[in-house]
DNA sequence: GTTCTAGAAC
DNA sequence: GTTCTAGAAC
């Protein structure tokens, strides 16, 4: 399997084509996708379409396959532009697929409500699908759909559910040269509820089979072991991203574009232009690879958050570039990706919600001139003018300033923007004052030092929240009735952020539950997209960082290509990261040796997570699961904190040295309950 | 989950 | 004084 980590790893045969299906209603974002895609690639796309294929108008399937058949044979790679919605419409194409060419799936799985609206609202669309007529059939359309698998034969399926991952997808596709290929596999799918627990049967399945997987380390016995990571009320549901209460409908009935799901609103995003490559002229080639390295650098310190570059139009050359090029450095794209639209205007327009914009600003901070700065500075009003005013009267080429907006300001509450960081970067246009005569050396120097000024305007602004909701947090646990600091320096930031946690809780708590407090006050960072959860009793719990790090796997594993050894659709399987079995999130199944005489066994818990009943023998497990539905975990902490007996002879050891030092050579035999049911797997034809 | 460390136990 | 544990921080 190769991966692309930016070296020539991806590169196969010469040549490698691709046949790309589009899966997707009506107004999903088809033709886009592949326009965009082959407006910004350096491979040749045929787009096929049957809206259009006979001479301009609609033709048959056979007319698709033959075009694509053609254009296969020119060497070219082929989008096929219909809805494929349902798997016997996808058959006839994938018999195209060879070994040297590969047939991928993306899935535009927009929300309803959005397709109908777009088809509604388009005039002379090609498969003349307007008007009222549009929403009958994008409804009959997708009651039918079935998601594609990769068992049809499909090598890759990316499914895509808002805008920012249909752009990162076309970043994905428009990142592959002519000889690239992409890694298989399954990407961004969500579980859905009644197939989860399929998957999951048919992985305990594997695990009961004739020859069961064997430890390979220094064991002599091997016994296959479930462990969930859920302390309360374990059931086998797969993760999934969390919902939050108020679905998107609620503000299309505004006319308004939804594809981001309110999910996005909770992470701190950070939109921004590129600095200095329109009125400053500044290279699009330098400044592309100046973006994704300074983009690379800051993702790791920036938790949960989100770093966008954002221009007006598709046709963008710098978006494509740096899209891909991030393609190319396998930049976590839910992370990073370019996206089309206003700046000002994208959480009403475009679905996007940021609560931080960048400005290109001209040195003296004041606005006018053109392009983004003025469009920011008339946007945000009077308001933006004086709180820059307080904090900086110019800036030095490189350097940024966080401006927080105060709560009047229109982009504020119109926009749910929080603060405008200006940043000014080097001058490449004779046209303009303090040019720099075309010395890349320098421009270079000075446009990195502004993305990183930019980028840690950025992070001062996620740390001052941080402290804030757990100054929050804090007040809440002790009763305090008195107000919050008004400390010098940053105190108007932090009742800024005091305010936006209270508007965005009555925005969750109109016509839901009253899970807003627990809600508005866990911690932003750190937790991402995966870190709470809501149990099946409602409450919400929060997951550490380390306990992540199966989620981030089971989400991507074709990034952990040192530790994953295979990929399954619903299952990965992996050496554990950790020599001692971890608790982590994410359902999971150890093979756990019964020597227990590791250097990574070190403490009390540890021993007693193997060798109480908090441990859940998979035999046991699956029997509950096919008994009741679900498994429980043994819902009580002082069987961690228990006293240290042998697992064989049952003897007590005041601590975890001397008890090391009887397991070394107790031979005594197993306990009865651990013979029975087969629990224990004999490895090899050692004892 | 691991690492670090103060303080308990020896 | 050294060993070990338990809790906090990561």
């Amino acid at each position: 399997m190769e991966v692309d980590d930016g070296s020539e790893a991806r590169v196969e045969m010469k040549g490698k084509q691709s046949v790309v299906m589009l899966v997707g209603a009506p107004g999903s974002g088809k033709s886009t996708f592949c326009d965009a895609v082959i407006g910004a690639s350096r491979r040749t796309w045929v787009r096929i379409c049957q809206d259009t294929i006979g001479n301009g108008k609609a033709g048959t399937k056979a007319q698709c396959i033959k075009s694509a058949l053609s254009a296969l044979n020119e060497g070219k790679s082929v989008f096929i532009d219909r809805c494929n919605l349902d798997r016997e419409q996808r058959a006839e194409f994938l018999k195209l697929g060879s070994a040297q060419i590969d047939v991928h799936a993306v899935v535009l799985d927009l929300p309803t409500q959005l397709c109908i609206s777009r088809s509604v609202k388009r005039t002379g669309h090609e498969g003349n699908l307007q008007g009222g007529k549009a929403a009958a059939v994008v409804n009959r359309m997708l009651q039918k759909k079935e998601s594609p698998k990769l068992i049809e034969g499909f090598s890759r399926i990316t499914f895509c559910h808002n805008d920012a991952e249909v752009q990162a997808a076309m970043g994905t596709y428009s990142g592959l040269g002519p000889s690239d290929s992409l890694l298989p596999g399954c990407f961004g799918q969500k579980s859905q509820d009644a197939k989860v627990q399929v998957g999951i049967m048919k992985f305990l399945k594997k695990a009961e089979g004739p020859s069961p997987v064997v430890s390979k380390v220094n064991s002599d016995q091997s016994v296959a072991s479930i462990g969930s990571s859920e302390k309360k009320g374990a059931s086998l549901e797969r993760e999934e991203m969390p919902v939050l209460p108020n679905a998107p409908q609620k503000e299309e009935s505004k006319g308004k574009d939804n594809a981001v799901q309110a999910i996005d609103k909770d992470v701190p995003t950070l939109a921004f232009p590129s600095i200095s490559t329109a009125d400053f002229q500044f290279n699009l080639e330098k400044a592309s690879d100046i973006i994704v390295e300074t983009v690379e650098e800051f993702l790791p310190k920036l938790g949960n958050a989100r770093l966008v570059l954002v221009d007006l139009t598709y046709e963008s050359k710098i978006l494509s570039l740096v899209r891909a090029k991030a393609a190319k450095k396998s930049i976590d794209s839910s992370k990073f990706f370019t996206f089309v639209g206003n700046i000002i205007e994208l959480s009403t327009k475009r679905a996007l919600h940021c609560n931080v914009i960048a400005n290109a600003a001209n040195w003296r901070l004041r606005p006018g001139g053109g392009g983004v700065n003025a469009a920011i500075f008339k946007a945000a009003g009077a308001d933006l003018e004086m709180a820059t005013n307080d904090r900086a009267k110019s800036l030095v080429p490189g350097s940024a300033v966080v401006v927080p907006l105060p709560s009047t300001c229109p982009l504020y509450n119109r926009e749910g923007i929080t603060h405008v960081i200006h940043v000014l970067g080097p001058n490449m246009n004779p046209q303009r004052p303090n040019c720099l005569n075309n010395d890349y050396n320098k421009g270079c120097m000075v446009l990195r030092q502004a993305y990183t000024s930019l980028f840690e305007g950025f992070l001062s602004i996620l740390k001052i929240q941080e402290t804030s909701v757990t100054k929050r947090h804090e007040e809440l646990l002790h009763h305090s009735g008195r107000g919050p600091d008004k400390s010098v320096g940053n105190g108007d930031l932090k009742n800024k952020r005091d305010d936006v946690d209270a508007s965005d809780s009555s925005k969750k708590s109109r016509g839901s539950g009253n899970e807003v407090e627990i809600d508005s006050t866990r911690p932003r960072t750190g937790n991402s997209d995966s870190g709470i959860q809501t149990t099946d009793r409602g409450m919400t719990k929060a997951w550490g960082s380390w306990a992540q790090a199966f989620y981030h796997i089971a989400m991507h594993p074709e990034r952990q290509k040192d530790d994953v050894l295979e990929i399954l659709e619903d299952v990965v399987v992996l050496n554990d990261l950790y020599p001692k079995a971890p608790s982590m999130r994410q359902l999971h199944l150890h093979v756990v040796s019964q020597d227990f005489n590791s250097v990574h066994l070190k403490n009390k818990k540890h021993w007693n997570s193997f060798n109480t009943a908090f441990f859940r023998d998979s035999v046991d497990v699956i029997e509950e699961v096919n008994k009741n539905g679900k498994a429980m975990m043994k819902d009580d902490k002082s069987l961690l904190s228990m006293e240290l007996r042998c697992h064989r002879c049952r003897s007590a050891h005041p601590n975890i040295p001397r008890l090391k030092s009887h397991i070394r050579n107790c031979q005594v035999p197993f306990p009865a309950f651990l013979l029975q049911s087969g629990r224990l797997v004999r490895a090899l034809d050692s004892n």
